[in-house]
DNA sequence: GCTGAAATTGGTTCGTG
DNA sequence: CACGAACCAATTTCAGC
């Protein structure tokens, strides 16, 4: 994970379909090299996959919520964490620090759809003690475009 | 946006580089009436992008915090919005209802660099009144495949 | 490990039903 | 609007440095 990796990841987070001559330029190599290390970033996992980029509100769920839970404490977590899994429109779930438990993302249609989430996926899970939904009124930003570390070893 | 292309976001958010004759065989096309759909998707700007996914621990950048934040009332937010578009480590941030005002999303290297986050760059924004900071201790899901909704009509 | 050219597997573009 | 074949540009492979 050099600088020549470093500045490949960087670019193609920002365009993956740019093909390996572009991608050649930038990375100050030739074709062939490039498309080595690309290979080789596929192999160790620091490139998990390639993914198309869709619009949330062209895709059909515009509402984005974020869920704040408290499950009882003591309680075996495991089949929460395989209910949100499981969940399509729970794009993230994370075990936090502080009051809360869970946090979770969700994207939703519109507010019935909401409403039924909080009410059959959510609230009926066993141990679910306290639930607060923060509504995003506006997105400043929303990207998955991740701050690659520079000259990272091995 | 019929049942075809439906099947076609789906697929191409799970493995972007499955090619054509894959995606052909799940939309129930030929290659070139497959073509045909995803260009479409392109231009009405429903797939927005294509990314390399990468793994957010390889890439050097394990921790994971939501930070949520009160900004003054009455003040001018664009300086602060501004400022959090301009953070590489703020994947998102979103104006939300409830006591808070924003939510963050950030990712960093290590808590040294939480720390210069929040006072450098956070407390340093003129408005900030609190800050509440939800450090991620494991991430049970974390998906930017979006649900894609069934039968939107155009 | 990188280079550059040959070989091959794609995607793209046409005419046709 | 979808199909299938020919075209063309891409990635992949390989010998050499």
């Amino acid at each position: 994970m050099d600088e020549i990796d470093r500045n490949i990841t960087v670019a193609l987070q920002l365009d993956g379909s740019a093909g390996l001559a572009e991608l050649a330029k930038v990375a100050g190599l030739s074709v062939s090299a490039t498309a080595e290390r690309v290979k080789r970033l596929e192999e160790r996992g620091v490139i998990r996959a390639w993914r198309a980029d869709l619009d949330p509100v062209a895709a059909g769920c515009p509402l984005l919520v974020h869920i704040l839970v408290t499950v009882a404490p003591g309680r075996d977590e495991t089949a929460f964490r395989m209910a949100m899994r499981r969940q399509e429109t729970v794009l993230e779930c994370h075990a936090i620090t502080g009051d809360w438990t869970y946090l979770l993302k969700v994207r939703l249609a519109d507010l019935p759809a909401l409403d039924a989430f909080l009410n059959d996926e959510l609230r009926a899970q066993s141990g679910v003690q306290r639930v607060e939904t923060l509504l995003a009124i506006a997105t400043v930003k929303e990207t998955s475009i991740l701050p690659v570390a520079p000259a990272t070893e091995e």
